[in-house]
DNA sequence: CTGGTTGCAAACGGTTTGCAAGGCA
DNA sequence: TGCCTTGCAAACCGTTTGCAACCAG
């Protein structure tokens, strides 16, 4: 396996995955290691482009289509997440088991994970879920 | 002015507005009074698509460009505001007096403003820019 | 061998731009 | 008349699709 200056957890989730995706019958390619390697090295969310450079810097060239191709697989066997920052575009990051939020700086584009109380927004949910009849699957907060 | 099927308060937005854009030396066209009139006369967020559909509706056909154009223009005179709800397209509301939310169906796309207690956002937003040293100038969260 | 995976080119959908023509003040 | 505004066509950018070639198991 190729993981490099990631820690022992980051290992841990990208082991559990590699092994489900052979099970079901998928390939462990070049391209989806270096990937999940790549957003699990990653501190923050990235873009389909960042990927594309990071994976240059790793001496690997596949075609963009691959990468789309191969985000909405890993999206798809719920190894990451996808979000949305208000650029028109996708950003990514390996899906983690505390839910959390991003800064998001509008100079320099450098985002940030935070963590919020949770008591708040599960509260919230909750009002609105009973004023607006409602069932609130999934929330944006940035 | 054509300002159909919308209450005192909005008409009352819309003529502070139509005065500042002449003021301003900009002109007052049919499609600019016609665009912020069917705005006004929302409940909720619409696309640019909606947009051009309610325009047909009062018999006006505008170039989509020009609509892009318009709606440029209305959010540079902050007359309204533009919102990303995640499928990767603009949305468009009347800028509101009163910051809020929204929730958004994911069967049917129908979409409701919501009205959340202040005081958590808000001690949140200091929070984060202590420890994070952003300074927080804006917000999403659908 | 075989079905998952890849590259290429072309299409796609929302949005923007250049430019000449139109129309409010 | 001046310059804001419009329509048209084409470009743009992120993303998706069809298809033939490829390769991991």
């Amino acid at each position: 396996m190729q993981l490099s200056c990631i820690n022992l957890k980051e290992m841990k989730i990208a082991d559990n995955l590699l092994e489900n995706i052979r099970i079901n019958g998928y390939r462990l390619t070049k391209v989806r290691k270096v990937i999940l390697d790549v957003l699990a090295a990653q501190h923050a969310p990235v873009s389909v482009g960042d990927i594309q450079k990071l994976l240059t810097q790793k001496k690997l060239f596949p075609n963009k289509t691959t990468v789309y191709r191969e985000l909405a697989f890993l999206k798809e066997q719920n190894a990451i997440r996808e979000l949305q920052l208000g650029d028109s575009k996708a950003w990514y990051e390996i899906k983690p088991d505390n839910h959390h939020h991003h800064v998001v700086c509008v100079n320099c584009d450098r985002i940030e994970d935070v963590e919020l109380k949770k008591e708040f927004l599960n509260s919230t949910e909750k009002k609105i879920e009973k004023d607006k009849k409602f069932k609130i699957t999934r929330h944006t907060l940035e």
